[in-house]
RNA sequence: CCGGGUGUAGCGCAGUUGGUAGCGCGCCUGCUUUGGGAGCAGGAUGCCGCAGGUUCGAAUCCUGUCACUCGGACCA
């Protein structure tokens, strides 16, 4: 690998955030608009994105989830109607205040989230009982006036789903809230081998006007975390203030309950965070715009191409995304070009294989190359892929748990915190006051409760009362 | 929003005391190559981020502004 002609990607281990960013431009992810936080999602992203949209999409699909598109805009006046939500987002939101060359009689905010105009909808709609429950979805792209933006973590324009669901009783809702996150985190951690922490935002970190807030939180490879997706409980603050009733089975008037739960295009940014190498990207089959690319080596000798050819042919008709790359750059260049995609299985053919009847497999997980039987080659390349799927999942794991930690003490946590960024299992009492002094000292914040939780009784390290809840702590995206 | 760094060809960069812009890679053409970022020959490419100012003259000095980037604060 000596004399690389092309500048290699700055080292992970070295500089991590400068490894990040050189990978959403080498690998052909994102180009810089000439606005700032606004980014344009280049082919490559955008056909992850898609596949992980289409994960998603058919879970919510099954679950009995209809897609909608709710309008970009919202007056003002409507989103007042919610006080915690207008406070929560005031700082972040973009208005619209002209519509041609006049000005406008009431401003326009730009959705930051569209609780608001579901709420609306909602009203209109629902009458009864019968009318429920309403469980939407849409795809969109919002819009929050962020101050430090970062591809794909934090953008001012950023594409998600959120979905908005009402029912009938208060149970239903928190089933809804709860399973949601259960897919989630299973889509996170079955395709996009991520493997993630279920649990429950502390009272400050919850979504603005939500009664509850669940996520899932995963962990990068430098050891801070991400949140992967949210889930939330309204209850019926939502429905009250924009008037959502229906008639009830007992012919009474009554306030439904709703629940709403998004997950972003954040998620590329983790993908790239958990799996990625000094070689590039690394990403998971099950959301690989390609999942194998054939390289035939030496090309002009006959019958190599042919054969490149029909390879590509039969693994694409076992359903395998594949893709021959019969350019004119030398096979060495593309070996380095596909890694850096994070290609996770890349097939070489050449002179030699083809008197042989054979190919050679390399995965991207790493190990050495190895030789494959033409025949039969698409059972070899689906084994292949579900190993390198398993295997990204499994060095995402072991990352993680070799970076959970466990705290009695701020002195304790801290030390490990300066030994490598992880999460922090440590007790905690329940006081907002005593969460934000664990920051305040030594600069790592609440991550998430999580829904398992050991049964030790402890005491707050901070203000030393028994503390029965354990709570992740950490550094976040 | 606060502090540090950076904006010159598609990318990475050089550009002296102010005098009108260069290198490497890539790109195009041709030939030779092909199992880890190929070789030779020829060719094309610039609003020096943007806007003002100083000056006979600005990539260079001054002011402003925008963007990227790192760190912090804020925040899904």
């Amino acid at each position: 690998m000596a004399d690389k002609k092309v500048e290699a990607i700055t080292s992970r281990d070295v500089d991590f955030a400068q490894w990040y960013t050189d990978i959403v431009t080498k690998a052909e992810l994102i180009d810089y608009s000439s606005l700032k936080g606004f980014t344009i999602m280049r082919p490559y992203a955008w056909a992850i994105w898609e596949n992980i949209q289409k994960k998603f999409d058919d879970e919510f699909k099954r679950t009995g989830h209809d897609n909608v598109s709710m309008p970009l805009l919202i007056p003002e006046s409507m989103l007042q109607k919610e006080k915690d939500l207008v406070e929560g987002f005031a700082p972040e939101v973009a208005w619209v205040t002209h519509g041609g060359s006049e000005k406008l009689e009431e401003r326009l905010c730009i959705r930051p989230t569209s609780e608001t105009v579901f709420c609306d909808h909602f009203a209109h709609v629902v009458q009864s009982y019968r009318d429920l429950p309403k469980k939407y979805n849409q795809w969109c792209s919002v819009v929050r006036w962020e101050k430090t933006t970062r591809p794909f973590l934090r953008g001012r324009e950023f594409h998600w789903q959120e979905g908005h669901t009402l029912h009938e009783t208060e149970q239903e809702a928190i089933d809804e809230t709860l399973g949601m996150l259960d897919i989630y985190a299973d889509v996170a951690e079955r395709c996009l081998a991520m493997p993630v922490i279920k649990g429950q935002k502390t009272e400050s970190d919850k979504f603005a006007g939500a009664e509850a807030t669940y996520c899932i939180e995963s962990m990068m490879h430098d050891g801070k975390a991400l949140q992967a997706g949210t889930s939330h409980f309204f209850g019926q603050k939502f429905a009250s203030a924009y008037d959502i009733q229906f008639t009830g089975r007992d012919n009474k008037l009554h306030t439904p309950w709703q629940t709403s739960w998004g997950v972003s295009t954040r998620l590329i940014g983790g993908i790239i965070m958990t799996h990625g190498d000094d070689n590039g990207l690394r990403l998971p089959p099950e959301i690989a715009p390609v999942q194998a690319v054939v390289v035939p080596v030496a090309s002009h000798k006959p019958g190599v191409t042919e054969a490149a050819e029909k390879l590509v042919a039969a693994l694409t008709a076992a359903g395998i995304r594949a893709k021959g790359d019969f350019s004119d750059n030398s096979p060495g260049w593309k070996f380095a070009e596909y890694e850096m995609k994070g290609v996770p299985l890349r097939i070489e053919i050449g002179p030699r294989d083809l008197e042989a009847g054979v190919c050679m497999f390399a995965h991207r997980t790493g190990g050495d190359k190895y030789q494959v039987k033409l025949d039969g080659v698409e059972t070899s390349a689906k084994e292949a892929l579900a190993k390198i799927q398993q295997e990204l999942y499994d060095q995402a794991k072991e990352n993680m748990e070799k970076y959970i930690y466990e705290a009695d003490t701020l002195e304790e946590a801290a030390a490990q915190m300066a030994k490598h960024a992880g999460f922090v299992k440590m007790k905690w009492c329940g006081d907002p006051a005593c969460e934000e002094a664990v920051k305040d000292r030594i600069g790592i914040g609440s991550r998430c409760i999580p829904f398992a939780q050991d049964k030790k009784a402890g005491v707050c390290p901070i203000c030393g009362k028994p503390a029965n809840t354990t709570v992740y702590w950490g550094l976040a995206y």
